[in-house]
DNA sequence: TATTTCTGCTAAAAGGTTTTATCTGCAGTT
DNA sequence: AACTGCAGATAAAACCTTTTAGCAGAAATA
C-alpha cells in the first residue's frame, strides 16, 4: 500500500496539485469552501506531507542537531529532554549526537547533520570550560551553546553558579550559621572557581575553601582535615556537589556529629539518586538543567525563524531545594 | 555562499551530472580516470550530497527513530549511546524522542518520524513490562524492541536477568557462602520475578526473598527485619539493585557488622555513581546496556538493508563486576 | 564491408512538495 | 463596447539527487 501524496489528495478533491497545496497551507488565493473540502479529503485518506520533499524545497528540514560532548552524562540528558519537550509541538525533531569528546567523531556528526540540512545546532558539554569544536563558529545556520561557552558573539546558556552558591550560603546564614566552610571539586573547573568566589563574597573573612575531586571519598577526607585542625569547627558546610556532600555527611556520622544539629550541610546538583537517599535527605541546589534546555530550544526556534536574538551569555537561576540536612525543614 | 551541488561538481569536472553521480557512487560504467578526476574535484570544492534529495529519491533517509518511554532515565541513555555508536559509521543518524510515557506524545513523535521517512524504529522502555504503543506493530518499516517486549513475531533484546542473578549467586557460593538472602524491588516488576526465580533455583531450600521498593531505605529496613528475626543470620545478601545494596551495607555498618567479613553483599545494575562510591565498593551485575544498544542498532541496520532477521527475544548476558563488597577481590 | 558488441558518457525522468507566473471568467468602470 | 480588476484556479518550474534508457564511436566479429 502506497503512502498517500498530495497528488492523491488533489485527485480525490478534484483540484490541481497547486490548489491542494495552497488549501492545506493557507497560502495563495483560495475559496473557503475549496479549502474545507481539500482539508477534509486529506484527513480522510490520511495524507501526511513528505518531510524530505518539503525540506528539499523550503530549505528547512525542521530538524535540529544536538551535539553533546560526552556519552550522555547526567548533565546532558535533562537538557536534551528540555530541548525536545519544547520543540516537539512545533514539529521540530532532534538528532542526538554523542561525540565522546572525540574531535573526529564530532566532525563526522557535524558533517552528517549539515548534509541533512538541519535548521540549527545546540552544543552542550559536561564541563563549562571544555572548548566546543571550532568548526561550529563558522556555520551559516544558528548555533546555541548550552552549558558551554561559545566563541565571541555567540549565544550561550549557563546555570548561574554564583547565584546558586549565594542561595546556599544565604540559606545557611538565615538559619543562624556563621562559620560556613566550602568543600568543593577541582580548582581547574570554571564552575568551581565561580562558586567559590561567590561563597567568599558572601561569608566575608573567615572563608575556608577546600578543593579536591568530585568524590564521596574527598568529602570524608575533607571533614577529617577540618576537624583535626585546631580552632573553631565550622557549624555548616556548603559542598560543591551532592557526592561530596554525601561523603561529608557519612564522615560526620562516623564522628558522632549530627546533621544538621551539630553541622548543617548543603550540596549542589540535586542529583536525586543521591540527594534524596542521603540520611538525612540533602538540602541542595538544583541547576534547572531542563530549563536550560527549554531556553536553548526556544532560542534556536526563534533563530530558525529568522528572528534576531541578542548574543551573549545568559545565566539562568538555580533553585534551592530544602530538605533536612540543612535544618531548614523539619519533617 | 551557496552550498556546492553535484551540478557544480559536474561543471568543474567537465562531465555531465549523471557521470558525476556514477563516478561518486561507483555505479554505471565509468572510466577509471574520470572517476578519479570527479572524486578529486568533489573533494576540492567540498561537495557533500544533500541527504534530503537523496532520501527523497532512494526512499531511504538513513535516519532512524529511537522512541523512549521515559525522560531519559539511566537505562535508556547507555542504550541510546550504544545504538548511535554502532550506526554513525554507517551514516545513520538517530532521532531521540522521549515520550514521557504519554500516549499522545508517543503518537505525535511516531507520526513525525514517519513523515521523515525514517528507515526504522527502536523502542526502549524503562520497565520490561510496560507495553509499547500498539501502533508500532502495524508499521511497514522495521521495528526493534530494546529492553522492552514487542508483540508476537517481533524482535526484542533484553538483559538476561536469570543469568545475571545466577552469576551473582554462584559468585557468592564459590566464595563459600551458603546462607544467601535476596533483597529486591517490587514483585510486580517482571525482572524482579525472573531474578528471584533464578536465585531460588540456585540456592535451593532455605531461599529467602524480601520484596520492597528500589530505595536505600528499603535496604536498611530489610536488614533490620532479617537480623531481628530468629535463626541463623545469612552470610551473604544478593540485592535487586545498587541502591538497595548501598542501604544494606550502611545498615550493616550501623550494626557493627563488617562487609564482606561478616556478610558479603552483591548488587545489581553497576550504576557507577553508587557502586564505586559505596564503602567498600560494590560487587555488582552489569546489564551491559550499551551492548543491548549495539545489538539493537546492528539489527535495525540489517533489517533496513533488507536482510531477514529471525524474530524472537534475545537475552544478552550480564557481566559480573567484582569489587570489594563480596570479598572476591582484595584491594 | 557490413554487422554486432562493448565502452564511456549523457539527456531526461522521477521522487513529492512549494511557489511563481499565467490563465480564465466575471463583475465593475469608463 | 472596450477596458480594468479581481477571484479562483492551474501549469510548470524549482529543489538535488539517482537511475533508466539511449547515443556515439571504437573494437571485434562475420
Amino acid at each position: 500500500m502506497h503512502r498517500q501524496t498530495i497528488r492523491d489528495v488533489a485527485r480525490a478533491a478534484g483540484v490541481s496539485i497547486s490548489t491542494a497545496s495552497n488549501a492545506l497551507n493557507g497560502t495563495g488565493r483560495t475559496n473557503a469552501e475549496t479549502v474545507e473540502r481539500v482539508k477534509r479529503v486529506a484527513e480522510e485518506i490520511g495524507f501526511r506531507p513528505n518531510a524530505l520533499a518539503r525540506g528539499l524545497l523550503t530549505k528547512r528540514s525542521h530538524a535540529i542537531g544536538m551535539l553533546t560532548n560526552d556519552t550522555y552524562g547526567r548533565l546532558t540528558l535533562p537538557m536534551a529532554a528540555g530541548v525536545s519537550e519544547v520543540l516537539v509541538d512545533h514539529g521540530l525533531s532532534v538528532f542526538l549526537c554523542a561525540t565522546n569528546n572525540d574531535p573526529r567523531l564530532a566532525r563526522l556528526h557535524l558533517e552528517t547533520l549539515l548534509d541533512r540540512q538541519v535548521d540549527g545546532i545546540i552544543f552542550t558539554a559536561t564541563r563549562l570550560d571544555l572548548k566546543p569544536p571550532p568548526e561550529l563558529a563558522k556555520l551559516s545556520i544558528p548555533v546555541v551553546y548550552a552549558f558551554a561557552e561559545g566563541p565571541e558573539n555567540s549565544i550561550s546558556f549557563f546555570p548561574d553558579d554564583a547565584q546558586g552558591a549565594r542561595l546556599a550560603v544565604e540559606h545557611l546564614q538565615a538559619l543562624g550559621h556563621s562559620r560556613i566552610a566550602h568543600i568543593t571539586g577541582p580548582e581547574d573547573y570554571l564552575a568551581v572557581r565561580v562558586r567559590a568566589k561567590a561563597y567568599r563574597d558572601c561569608v566575608g573573612p573567615g572563608a575556608v575553601v577546600l578543593y579536591g575531586d568530585w568524590s564521596e571519598e574527598w568529602g570524608h577526607e575533607a571533614i577529617e582535615q577540618i576537624l583535626s585542625r585546631g580552632g573553631d569547627w565550622p557549624d555548616a558546610v556548603f559542598c560543591g556537589n551532592d557526592e561530596i556532600a554525601r561523603g561529608v555527611i557519612d564522615a560526620l556520622r562516623d564522628k558522632n556529629l549530627t546533621v544538621p544539629g551539630d553541622i548543617a550541610v548543603v550540596g549542589f546538583d540535586n542529583w536525586e539518586v543521591i540527594s534524596r537517599q542521603t540520611r538525612p535527605p540533602l538540602t541542595t541546589i538544583d541547576m534547572e538543567l531542563k530549563e536550560i534546555g527549554h531556553s536553548a530550544g526556544l532560542t534556536i526556534l526563534s533563530l530558525t525563524r529568522g528572528e534576531t536574538v541578542p548574543a551573549g551569555i545568559t545565566r539562568l537561576p538555580c533553585r534551592l531545594v530544602v530538605r533536612q540536612s540543612s535544618g531548614g525543614q523539619t519533617d
